[in-house]
DNA sequence: GTGATGTAGATTGGATACAATCCACTGTCA
DNA sequence: TGACAGTGGATTGTATCCAATCTACATCAC
């Protein structure tokens, strides 16, 4: 009755996810791998056929991306993953700055030593992804990096929000890849904010961080812009 | 049995919304306002009941909420509304404080005079509702009117995302004001705030958001930390 | 008496069945 | 010919049924 604060629950780090779960992750990846491209319908038949399951997981699955963000549902006609306007990517990598921007300013202070390999390792892995060219493993560890410089801040509802956020910009960072095959200046200032970081420069890294995501954005409206302008064609 | 069928009314403009989706809103409801307490478990079968619907559209409603932190779902354990640790619920004022500033900050620039008449309607709505002692309608009232100073920004994605923040601090307002039975100088602040803003000074006024914003935070520590030291009395 | 273990009831997870709704096609009539 | 109402198929929404899992209590061994 008093304080619930030890739910019994042994079972450490592995967390089994239900069908719904594992389904909602599995479509998230198929997503933002581009496979399921803007404007494309989800029918839920076809894909409880898929994956061998009934339509009840994928209903619950769907209602989780929903509120991602991913796919939007109307009555009685279906899921279609969502299609943002340019001016709303944009918002979303001012909404990156913001957020993040808070993370690492509040995380860098605490980071140790070991953290930071953390992140050196990651980095090296995001750029092996990047020359082998894994455009879907890229988008993985760019957040992945990302995240661990933001791990030490403990900021819990703010990493929730920046992961929800990234995992939107991730999609039209993946079309960027694919259509310029280049993400100009990315990787060198991916390193260059990790050199700032271990030297524990907390407010130059901030603002170079800041920086990286406002040019990312910046790119990429200038790529999305030129790709949808003759599509009427 | 076909008690609750609903009159086929061809309406235009109005969001017919699914059976998930108004249980979801009801559920919300009860949550926030305290009928559903932290860690009370929601019974699938019960609600199914209680709604006259079968557990089908309860579960899709849970899984709604649970996406917006109001519960958490554990396989084969159920749905129980969830219980932020005071750190987290002061990190959730520190998120509204940079969302919102810079809602404001956008937003003000480009609001109507008929704007802000919106803004100083639902500010008296908000002052009745107070002095009525409505915690529930206060609660809605408060966002509704941050809201209406934020919309002239025209930015959607923070302005979803600042709205989810909100709901989850809802929670803990209503219970300071039960507690309390008073929000210490919220109200003299959201009328000198729409002063500020009515008199476009957008600085001054996103700064006395902050400010705002960030005390209510801190009243709102202090009476939480009291209210739940005590707990093993 | 204390601890482990097995079993029964309750509750959730998933599959199937049925109803409601939408959409595209078609056939008729002006 | 063209517009429009009716109709059939496809798809979603909801209810019901069965299986899997958890929890609590009783039983048994030590």
């Amino acid at each position: 009755m008093t304080a619930t604060q030890k739910p019994t629950s042994p079972d450490l780090g592995i967390k089994r996810l239900s069908i719904p779960e594992a389904v909602a992750e599995s479509l998230q990846q198929r997503i933002l791998s581009g496979e399921f491209k803007e404007g494309d319908a989800l029918v839920q038949e076809a894909l409880a056929n898929e994956y061998k399951v009934s339509r009840m997981p994928i209903r619950e699955a769907l209602r989780q991306l929903e509120a991602t963000g991913l796919v939007a549902m109307q009555m009685h006609k279906g899921a279609v993953v969502t299609s943002l306007p340019l001016e709303q990517i944009g918002e979303l990598f001012d909404l990156r700055e913001l957020l993040e921007g808070e993370l690492l300013a509040r995380s860098l202070p605490n980071m140790t030593g070991a953290q930071l390999g953390e992140s050196r390792a990651l980095l090296t892995q995001l750029e092996q992804a990047y020359i082998d060219g894994a455009v879907s493993r890229w988008g993985e560890l760019n957040w992945a990096f990302h995240r661990s410089l933001y791990l030490a801040s403990g900021r819990v509802q703010t990493l929730a929000l920046a992961q929800t956020v990234n995992i939107q910009t991730d999609r039209y960072i993946r079309l960027q890849l694919l259509l310029t095959n280049a993400l100009e200046g990315a990787e060198v200032e991916h390193r260059e904010l990790l050199r700032l970081c271990e030297a524990r420069e907390v407010k130059a890294a901030v603002a170079y961080l800041k920086r990286h995501i406002r040019e990312a954005g910046a790119n990429l409206a200038r790529v999305l812009s030129k790709a949808r302008a003759p599509d009427a064609a």
